[in-house]
DNA sequence: ATCCCTGCAAAATATTTGCACTGAT
DNA sequence: ATCAGTGCAAATATTTTGCAGGGAT
């Protein structure tokens, strides 16, 4: 898909805003911002800061992986995007909009995106009863999908995370 | 009334389990696994490696660090202890035994344990109707407890994590 | 012209690993 | 006597930061 550009869809309208909040706060939209925005945006996923950093190398092999960080870390103060720790190794990216639950594999590493209302319950009782206001969008779950759970229940050691 | 004459706690069990467990699987039974062992049992809560390594220090300063996170995973293998990513940063280990879901609280960072019932039924509609198993010990939930969560709403920056 | 943003390198943080030696069994 | 476990240093992996120059406004 061309991005940027053309047959813009309900997603190019994050893009646009984005710029809007950038300028609002003072800041300056570089050709950088554009790019990590654009890369997000078109992943329409969970992506890594390396990944996203790769994802640029393709058309501006000079954007350096620190300005990437640098990016999210604007973008995220902006409220645009939000990320996530999915158990070891790297964060996760994704659109502030974009609200799921990450259930997340610790066997072979599957995200899978659970419906808001499934946890909705939780997080009121969490609430009413603690005091705890759970930030939906950055909870992941962790656990075993179907496949891995049946595997581990045949009995087999594996245990990576 | 079980345990031998000395006054054992129910948590002085984990510590001769562990041990016999490690004996087993033909580990073992060294002064460094037994301090990390008692440490983490003494701090009953959640240690990161680094705080294992500075309990141990006071009593044997000659243990290392990285003696402290083989332990840990040897120790994990052995389904003794348990380690859950906060977030940013560390991660923190536990005893297997000591089921509870974590509450996070991203803006000051404290430990919420939450009482299991509260998320048994999160854990039984993810089961049937995604085919995801939760790991409830290695489950952790983020959010805001209700001090930052009044302090955000006044207004104020944004912040850590 | 200002001063925010960037590239680059180096630091910081957290954890892992190679190697030779020591100590538990 | 064996070989798992350890100390130590160096390597990884991920993210952050200091500095000086460049570009957006």
């Amino acid at each position: 898909m061309s991005a940027a550009g053309t047959g813009q869809v309900a997603a190019n309208g994050i893009l646009e805003r984005t710029v809007e909040a950038i300028r609002t706060h003072g800041g300056r939209v570089t050709p950088s911002r554009l790019a990590v925005i654009a890369a997000i945006v078109d992943s329409e996923g969970h992506v890594s800061a390396e990944e996203i950093f790769e994802r640029i190398q393709a058309s501006s092999p000079d954007i350096h992986l620190s300005t990437v960080y640098r990016t999210l870390e604007a973008l995220e103060k902006l409220g645009v995007v939000e990320h996530v720790h999915l158990g070891h190794g790297r964060a996760i990216y994704h659109l502030e909009e974009n609200l799921h639950q990450h259930l997340v594999c610790e066997s072979c590493g599957t995200i899978i995106e659970a419906p808001h209302d499934l946890t909705e319950r939780l997080e009121m009782e969490l609430e009413a009863r603690l005091g705890f206001f759970t930030r939906a969008h950055h909870f992941s779950i962790i656990g075993l999908c179907r496949e891995c759970h049946r595997r581990e229940q045949g009995g087999g050691s594996t245990s990576p995370d």
